[in-house]
DNA sequence: TAAAAATACTCCATAGGTATTTTAT
DNA sequence: ATAAAATACCTATGGAGTATTTTTA
């Protein structure tokens, strides 16, 4: 299983239209098909009700359909905790603090540190 | 990005070296790493810290780890709910009443309806 | 110097396309 | 009769292998 079989999945699940779901997939419709045969064929269960226009889920269907959306959810989580992690990394802060009031530092490093943790602050 | 991406950052993450991850995993060093090259162009950002012996992951790096533990996680947890929602499909029970007992079906209908909830139960 | 990762190529498995047939309404 | 899915066959992208060359400690 391949998150392309969970994303092909999807949407032919919300159209139940496996042509209709090939265009959105800028894909051809046999290619679609094979993939969830493949899909089926790798979970040793049917998907869809094919003897039936327009095509239906079947109750393993639906019930696979609620757990592939909370996983292509946590597949965005993951790429967003890398690329987060990486601009943090670079995030470098400057502050100019004018002379007589370098007592006021301390409490806008603290405010910082509480509003953007994990982010390193350097003090020169 | 795919599953395969995942599963076989998660090999090196662990051990932190490429040649002894993709012993585990069956394939030959070269296409492992590339497909973890692959996988940082996708992300845009560096997972690993290849100029470390051993090989480090990067900030990124580790944040990208914890989700991507969670995805494989998900990922089990889809195929389980479809392959449950078939068992029960299929999951008859036939109970046998003895003559002038028929009155304690009902709870026993009722206790099986609040262990099994979601298969179906069929009373004649 | 010795492990380990990167590079350069080759091969082939399979994702995807096209043409056609079958099926359900 | 018609729209949509399946089947058969072909093409080609890219995943994986082998040999070799950098790297880092």
């Amino acid at each position: 299983m391949e998150l392309r079989h969970i994303r092909y999945f999807l949407a032919v699940a919300q159209s139940l239209n496996f042509t209709k779901a090939a265009q959105q997939l800028h894909i051809a419709q046999p290619p679609l098909s094979r993939q969830m045969r493949q899909l089926e064929e790798d979970l040793g269960v049917e998907l869809f009700a094919r003897d039936k226009r327009p095509v239906e889920l079947t109750k393993a269907g639906h019930a696979f359909l609620e757990e592939a959306r909370k996983l292509i959810a946590q597949a965005g989580h993951a790429v967003e905790a890398a690329r987060q992690a990486e601009l943090g990394k670079t995030g470098t802060v400057r502050i100019g603090i004018a002379a007589g009031l370098g007592n006021v530092v301390s409490p806008i490093v603290f405010e910082f540190h509480k509003r953007c943790p994990g982010i390193e602050v350097e003090c020169r």
